[in-house]
DNA sequence: TAAAATTGTACGGTATTACCGGAACGGGGG
DNA sequence: CCCCCGTTCCGGTAATACCGTACAATTTTA
């Protein structure tokens, strides 16, 4: 049982990557000492305090009297970045409008190293509260919104992302086949959209539309809510009917405006 | 008129700070390419690709056929971190009502490392648009929500803050002198709210109440819209009263909930 | 069209330094 | 008051970050 948290993966500077498990190490366990970190990574405690301090200096970390914390610099990385995506700022105020109509959770998500990243996500007055937060990355196949991102990419490529980062499971319902992937592609192509039934969260039921322009897949807006809610006619043709619609405003707005 | 981007700081692991000088680079040029970022920071092109390369894998950093740019992996760390502070989960609904209520933009901040950092903001239905964005980091005497954190923190502490960030005006109307924001800081404790008379970015208008925990300063939040709109009663009175009335809302719910 | 320059990338040597073990420091609890 | 735990400091050494050089691909110039 061990906690494999260190990126085992081989970089040209392995100073930084040491650096950055350390950040990693400290989100996962929401804030720890030099000890706490360096029993974690099976380094000695010195090393462990060389890189807090270093990463304290370049205010990425927080030192809380004696417990190390990731500090909100990273969200200005992120931020900016965000900001500086066209998808985003094009999506944003369309998804309010989609939230507010449904009164569930409406997302967006882009894709990005073969991962699916949570972009923007805002909430209608009957949304549940979710384990999603800007930025939360997650694989593409466990999502309404990455398979109908995947529906729409190479096929070789698609291979490529599940080769890398593999098919695991969140809920008993999951998809781990990959035939059964491919094949619910074909069906998402011809819907228009994509459904995800408690495939990544128990209780929670999402139907995605993909961002296109031509042959690009810019990113995929959804809306999500419990199961209970998400039935019947509102379901099969009220919903989908909605995404697909401010899906298409936001693809208009990508390319004119 | 040297652009100096390389923090000048010493570290312990002189490696992670190259590797975040890299990023910087990225962020302020929108992206660019290894020599771009080599000459920027005076630095081998090599060098420059050993560290891009690692960030790449990382996933901090995304290769767009040659060109670098920052990922949206920042904004995993960024968010997380936010969702976890208390203060931002309490004052996240109670800021849109206010923007609601007003129109204009809401903002809250928090400071660390001596800087303000904007850790959320939402816009009414007036709102214009502005150069911040979340995570975006100022220098607190610029900004109400600054200036209000000030009133209410040690003497001591304010001074260091001051000789380690300086006080570099952003519009003419800037506070560059200590003895006056000192002074301003008495008027803010009996006022109960502080000002930002376009000191920040010419012709917006501020108005910011901090968040008190005994003597602990949380952040502080605020109302902000350009200067033909803050002015008269609405600006004397009605927008003061709602900030404050919110204020002491999130105040009690920090504590109590 | 050809040549020349620019760019991203790859590789190996070497001086630098990241890493480590050990010791000192400080604070909270018994 | 003393003990113990976690944090910090320090100096030696093996590892590696950095650099010069080279190559392929693309773009620009002649």
């Amino acid at each position: 049982m061990e906690s494999e948290m260190k990126t085992d993966i081989d970089v040209p500077v392995k100073a930084t990557r040491v650096s950055f498990d350390v950040v990693e190490v400290l989100r996962a366990l929401d804030g720890a000492g030099v000890t706490e970190v360096a029993e974690e990574l099976d380094l000695p405690r010195s090393t462990v305090h060389d890189h807090l301090r270093t990463l304290e200096q370049l205010e990425l970390v927080v030192n809380d009297d004696g417990t190390y914390k990731t500090g909100t610099r990273f969200l200005e990385f992120g931020g900016y970045a965000r900001q500086r995506m066209k998808v985003f700022e094009v999506a944003k105020p369309e998804l309010q409008n989609l939230a507010e109509q449904t009164g569930e959770h409406s997302n967006l998500m882009v894709e990005e190293h073969g991962r699916g990243v949570f972009l923007y996500k805002t909430e209608g007055q009957n949304a549940v509260k979710l384990d999603t937060y800007n930025g939360y990355r997650v694989h593409l196949q466990t999502t309404a919104l990455g398979k109908a991102m995947m529906a729409h990419m190479d096929e070789e490529n698609v291979r490529d992302i599940l080769d890398r980062h593999g098919m695991p499971a969140t809920t008993d319902r999951t998809i781990t086949d990959e035939d059964e992937l491919f094949a619910e592609f074909e069906e998402i192509r011809e819907r228009g959209y994509a459904i995800d039934r408690e495939e990544r969260v128990r209780g929670m039921i999402c139907i995605a539309a993909p961002l296109l322009n031509d042959d690009e897949v810019l990113g995929a807006i959804s809306v999500s809510g419990p199961k209970n809610r998400m039935q019947g006619e509102r379901f099969e043709e009220e919903i989908p009917r909605q995404v697909l619609r401010i899906a298409n405003v936001i693809e208009v707005n990508m390319t004119h405006a």
